[in-house]
DNA sequence: GCAAGAAAGATAATTATTATTATTATTGAT
DNA sequence: ATCAATAATAATAATAATTATCTTTCTTGC
């Protein structure tokens, strides 16, 4: 009988997770998430790898949302709106700012400019929905 | 012999300070600059005006920086670049997305939009010199 | 001046995140 | 295959930022 083999299994879960869903989950999201087939997962573990994918640059984090760090497995340049009612997190297609404005912001004031990203905030369609229930 | 009054001076200065600084400074930061001149503030007074001031839209939240929450009390138009190795945060101006964009969103995918903010990432002038120093 | 309400101080409690430590898995050489 | 070295993980403790609580102090209107 083959020993089933565990090793760094998890590490890919987290990443195909991140890249398979569009709600820019928290790390508290992706281990509840995984947990029912990987039992033996720890949160720590999510946390490590996050940050590990992180640094990498294979993941990119959305900012916080009710004081808890939200990722995007898309690594395309793109935007987000977040919802202020419900703390979704939705894509919106387009990066709206040009490398000629980056290169220009860099020339003006000294600096690199390594990313940007564009955030909207708002009332989503579903928190809407629920206000006017009929 | 008056007794000075203490009401809300703190309120006033924590506004003061906020609007006089270009830092984009944290609840912490404030605290510490405050304390000198108010000898008995509490680190909580900081943290719960800063939550009325964002609840009433006086001043407004840049996200966070190494863990803690920075804020800006210029709520005119602009943009901020956040540096990766000192983590200071600067001010960049223009708002970079039109009003044209925001409404072509909200229509697109039916939810509404009330603030668009924009974040360039990279290394400031100042850590760029530190690292080469001739 | 005094009662009612608001703000603040002090401190305890939460919560997200990070660090630590022991265990287990993996790899590569023998 | 076995064994030492390395890396990943689980479990848990520790941090650090933020929030809640509770008592005291101001303030305001009568």
């Amino acid at each position: 009988m083959e020993k089933k083999r565990n090793y760094s299994k998890k590490r890919e879960a987290i990443l195909k997770i991140l890249r398979g869903t569009t709600v820019h989950p928290s790390a508290e999201w992706i281990y509840t998430k995984l947990k029912p087939e990987y039992p033996d997962l720890s949160l720590g573990t999510v946390y490590r790898n996050l940050a590990q994918f992180k640094e990498e640059g294979v993941i990119v984090s959305v900012g916080h949302v009710n004081g808890q760090e939200r990722f995007d497995g898309n690594t395309a340049p793109h935007s987000h709106f977040v919802c202020s009612e419900c703390g979704a997190v939705l894509d919106i297609p387009g990066g709206f700012i040009s490398r000629e404005s980056k290169e220009e912001i860099a020339r003006r004031y000294g600096l690199v400019v390594s990313s940007s990203e564009v955030l909207f905030r708002g009332v989503c369609d579903q928190c809407l929905q629920r206000h006017k229930p009929l």
